[in-house]
DNA sequence: GCCAACGTTGGC
DNA sequence: GCCAACGTTGGC
């Protein structure tokens, strides 16, 4: 079997999870709980694998940027923050046996240096196609190609790892 | 803080 | 199964 590494860009509001936050976490990893959309869930579910490639994107905030990487260190698995009653992400819908929502587990690569501004990907030729950048796109994870990949590194002027 | 673009919900 | 009302997201 051969596994393709994939990328993809998450997107967390700094005043709720930084990436900075991400490196004060023991071992510096974390799981990426708390999706409640179904696109989103699905991706986790099935689509984002260990070893797989994350640029760590500051929502809301000024400037926006792409604040560094993450890796991928935990497949897919239950969301189990959505059947505690007092937590926050509780959802009463999701059950043991029939987990509705998904969540993996992810560890910081580096932090860049220099953050690469939503700005400096709208003005790249290769990174102003990224689906975060498109028109509408609110989903809080979205796929991105290798050629993004590899541009946006070479805009942090840092070598991909 | 505004609001466009979505996603979800629920009455019919 | 339609769709209006409502809730959320996230760039601006």
């Amino acid at each position: 079997m051969t596994t393709e590494r994939r990328y993809w860009l998450f997107k967390s509001e700094p005043d709720v999870f930084s990436i900075q936050d991400l490196a004060a976490e023991k071992g510096k990893r974390t799981s990426w709980e708390g999706v409640r959309n179904y696109q989103v869930r699905n991706m986790l579910r099935d689509d984002i694998k260990i070893g797989d490639g994350v640029l760590f994107y500051h929502s809301r905030v000024d400037p926006m940027v792409i604040a560094g990487t993450a890796q991928v260190v935990k497949d897919g698995y239950p969301d189990h923050f959505a059947l505690d009653p007092n937590h926050k992400y509780f959802d009463e819908k999701s059950s043991d046996d029939n987990p509705r929502w998904f969540m993996v587990d992810i560890k910081l690569t580096q932090i860049f240096k220099t953050p690469v501004t939503r700005e400096q990907l709208k003005a790249d030729k290769t990174t102003a196609g990224m689906k975060l950048l498109a028109k509408g796109s609110r989903l809080s994870i979205t796929p991105v190609t290798e050629d993004e990949w590899l541009a946006v590194h070479e805009i942090a002027g840092v070598k991909v790892q």
